[in-house]
DNA sequence: ACCTGAACACCGTTCAAGT
DNA sequence: ACCTGAACACCGTTCAAGT
């Protein structure tokens, strides 16, 4: 006889939930995903989900929460251009791990500490780049934007055709550009 | 007795299938599309549909396509820098009017017989600006790439608390920019 | 406090049948 | 050729009930 203190079926919480959803989705697409579909690999019944994550849209919001805490920190010790890099290393990585999801980020700010502290680094990089302070919120907006649309067009199929050579060209070809201008 | 050559119920084909849908999604949300409600409002079944779009993947395909249809031709008559913010303004008011449809726009390359004129023109912006020849197809898909980008955050959600003097100035200043840069 | 069973009002899709 | 009725296997969500 042995004390069960964690035992029997999973217990269930809203960061366990928000991880098999996303579990679900990168393997069986987002359509997939249903309250149902979730619950049942977690072992519990539909029903059970309702308290953590109030409904399906509450779920789908908890999934683009995770998927902004899988982006990379910015690294402080990476010069400005390297992190600007990085930046945009991440989020394509992110975007090929999660297509569907990654579409979701075009529908509210990216408010989560993590979000916030990616954001936060990318404004240092600009900083650091030249850009003066008032011009810093413009320019996030701007280059984020970019870099967005830039992972989502390549992850969820806008870029068809063209392999990940031809797309890493248009992005280094871009960043050269882009770090000529600010170094002017 | 009067001769009913086009009477009773509206005769369904693929064109009004879409005109429906496209009308619901901006009426109700792309949500409130389905088979059933789309065919409602056709006063027809929902299996009826199958034979014109195929499948709910079907029409919605076909959705996206509407949506690239209703974006402005470019018009030859204007300077390349009013042709570049002629486009612009397209997609952010195309974007505005249905912004859940416009997401689906980074699924697909845009293929569509007008989509492909409106790439031209885009071309021909580029090349009238001075890129040349053989860099216009990266030059192409960088630039279409942020203007989706931005219009997808403006209409969708992104942008949340910013209002549209604040975008106006954004997409402004990146145009002062890249027009300077491209006249360099 | 946390989970479930049963039920309700929906979905997309098929297939044989009608005209 | 084109549309329908009936049916199937699903959905999200509620609510009272169980422990």
């Amino acid at each position: 006889m042995y004390t069960p203190v964690m035992a029997r079926h999973v217990s269930i919480d809203r960061a366990r939930i928000l991880d098999a959803t996303l579990a679900l989705a990168e393997e069986e697409g987002l359509d997939a995903v249903t309250m149902r579909s979730v619950a049942g690999r977690l072992g519990v019944t539909p029903m059970a989900l309702y308290r953590y994550v109030g409904d399906k849209q509450g779920l789908l919001d908890g999934l683009v929460e995770r998927l902004l805490d899988e982006l990379p920190a910015p690294d402080p010790a990476l010069e400005w251009p390297d992190r600007l890099r990085a930046m945009s290393r991440g989020l394509r990585e992110a975007a090929r791990r999660h297509p569907e999801v990654f579409l979701m980020l075009f529908r509210r700010p990216a408010a989560t500490p993590q979000a916030r502290r990616t954001r936060g680094g990318l404004y240092d990089a600009l900083r650091d780049a030249g850009v003066p302070e008032d011009a810093l919120p413009r320019a996030e907006r701007l280059l984020s934007t970019f870099y967005l649309g830039f992972a989502a067009s390549e992850a969820a199929g806008r870029f068809g055709g063209h392999d990940t050579a031809t797309l890493d060209a248009d992005l280094a070809w871009l960043e050269v550009r882009l770090m000529e201008a600010l170094q002017r």
